[in-house]
DNA sequence: CTGAAAGCGCTTACAG
DNA sequence: CTGAAAGCGCTTACAG
């Protein structure tokens, strides 16, 4: 060889190795000849190639990715902002979407978002040249709004997944509007007439699509919206989910025509409301119904087995990461899409007939 | 001014702009001024400092963190390895650990380890130079101990959260034989004096742990692990834990001498077997009573709440990456600390006196 | 295959 | 304050 050599292995423990100098050093070529190695290039012996990647085993050397990518080489990652309340459903499509990325070779960085943080979050995003941004969850509109104002100014394709209305935005998000709409459906088929609903009162987004789904089930048999439900969500506090179930339905259960049919905001809701009415002497499904939305592990648990509206995962994130990785692909100019995905409701036994 | 001016913005708009060259231009200052203001130099007059800052809020500019890393800047960045199986505590800690981190402004990268899959994330995680790995999880021993050495070829601090037993790791974990031992401890205060073990057996650490913290309870009254205990894992396969420990309970329900209290490995089994023992007619805690562990949201739902061991996660993160911190900082060669977590017993109305 | 060179976007002395 | 220069670790023509 030649040239200041590199402090040799001490016996054993190989070099610490910081660069491809280095490593060209270590391995007794070119630095330009490994560099052509480690990006495939063709033209190269075997030999050389094969002298190359064991000196990689021995070292375990990582080109620097920062020089990489200043060179000009894509980052390949994608920016993940998660909603600050981190529930069940939320993590599942987290890991879902980085494992989905992962395949198509892009790495993605995960950041919680603080309320009022997501200027921060975005732009070390932005710093870091992200190919895309996707944020699950809900947030604050205008917040949002903002932040993707400046990914644009920045020509940083983004993705909305789970809220819907946020103008100028590219969703991906359950239909929810439907989930209501099928299971309403399902509980008007036992027969039912009269329901309560436990934490869906509002006016946010999610909320009113849940109630237009409900509304328009109950059209469709000709009932009356105001006259077929009742909600005493005011009555309580909403704080934990389950105490907070289990507070509605008891308070229903002092009411003169209680309702038959319970429909819940989430599985957690029902679940403390079917325990609320349990714990009142009222038997489910005999002598009321309910039901909860998500379709979590947990509607596993309850005695009986939880009705609920499976928000159908897999076939979201699929969709989420077709549109990002054909906008990353810069189709340029396209308008945003909003792509709902169809719920699917799964019945057990904590919903049945009626009673008469 | 001068040179060749950079594509004003075309009414309203700003530029996009991609370097400190383009924004020194755009706000007519020179590089080194820029670079000064960036890096909070002092001596600049307040008019250029506000000039520069007015053009941020503008332009939304954010110097490239490539190049700035690699110039020599920290990258402040700490890489997360997350179990694969994510279980809600998992993610209450890594969220926790998240915010903790950022408060020292540090960023987080979290990746989800595919089984397999560990090598990949972490020759990322070194390409990206971070300041140190956190591995939040349980895996498989030799595979992690085997990511270590490498990550100490590089210099590059690690610590493992939760699991135990990983040679040469610092390592933050839930002390799993004191918080079985105080559960005990409190069945025992009660009369009860027969154990059922749901889900607890094995030779891992976590359960060898678990099992020690059982046998050093009962061994202090006087009371022989093996005539004390019984365990019934092996009849039936682990696939969701809810069902799981359902289905131990009722094979409980079947034995001759049923045992009056029970411990499981985690609130999810434990709840399951608490709504098993319910269907076969057994009452809780009046005839039985049921504990389970982590403490998790899900303690609240059933009816009667459920008796848990909190893992104390907040005194977790802060002794994480308190160790983290000191680590980066660079004390050199410390040995590997071993910080165990006193984790807290918290009594609900599922465990009460022993029937008589 | 080698070796010298340019350049990615930044920061940091240095002379004006 | 400005401007020219060096250098961080890489890749990519280019001449040998």
């Amino acid at each position: 060889m030649s040239k200041s050599a590199p402090k040799k292995a001490p016996a054993g423990r190989p070099p610490v190795i910081r660069s491809t100098a280095d490593f060209a050093r270590y391995v007794g070529l070119a630095r330009t000849t490994v560099s052509r190695v480690l990006n495939g290039q063709p033209g190269l012996r075997p030999k050389t190639v094969a002298a190359v990647q064991r000196a990689i085993e021995e070292t375990g050397f990582t080109p620097n990715a920062y020089a990489l990518h200043l060179k000009g080489k894509r980052t390949a990652t994608i920016g993940i902002c998660m909603e600050n309340l981190l529930t069940p459903p939320a993590v599942l499509k987290v890991a879902a979407l980085q494992r989905c990325l992962r395949e198509h070779h892009y790495a993605s960085l995960i950041e919680v978002l603080e309320p009022g943080g997501s200027r921060q979050v975005i732009r070390h995003f932005l710093s870091l040249r992200v190919d895309a941004v996707v944020f699950i969850g809900h947030f604050i509109e205008e917040e949002i709004a903002q932040r993707l104002r400046e990914l644009e100014t920045h020509d940083t394709p983004h993705l909305v997944m789970d809220q819907l209305g946020i103008p100028g935005a590219t969703t991906v998000a359950l239909d929810r509007r439907k989930g209501m709409h099928d299971l309403v459906g399902h509980l008007l088929g036992f027969g039912h007439t009269s329901f309560g609903l436990l934490g869906i009162t509002g006016t946010t987004r999610s909320l009113s699509d849940r109630l237009a789904g409900i509304a328009s089930a109950l059209e469709a048999r000709g009932l009356a919206f105001e006259a077929a439900t009742r909600s005493l969500d005011s009555l309580h506090a909403r704080g934990n989910d389950f105490e907070y179930g289990r507070a509605l339905a008891r308070s229903f259960t002092g009411l003169d025509r209680r309702p038959t049919a319970f429909v819940a905001l989430n599985d957690e809701i029902a679940i403390g409301a079917l325990h609320g009415l349990q714990e009142e002497g009222v038997r489910v499904p005999k002598e009321a119904s309910v039901a909860g939305f998500n379709n979590q592990d947990i509607c596993l648990m309850p005695t009986p087995r939880l009705t609920s509206i499976d928000q159908q995962i897999q076939a979201t994130i699929e969709a989420a990461a077709g549109l990002l990785l054909t906008q990353i692909d810069g189709a340029p100019e396209r308008r945003p899409q909003v792509r709902m995905i169809e719920p699917l409701l799964v019945a057990r036994e904590s919903t049945g007939p009626a009673p008469a």
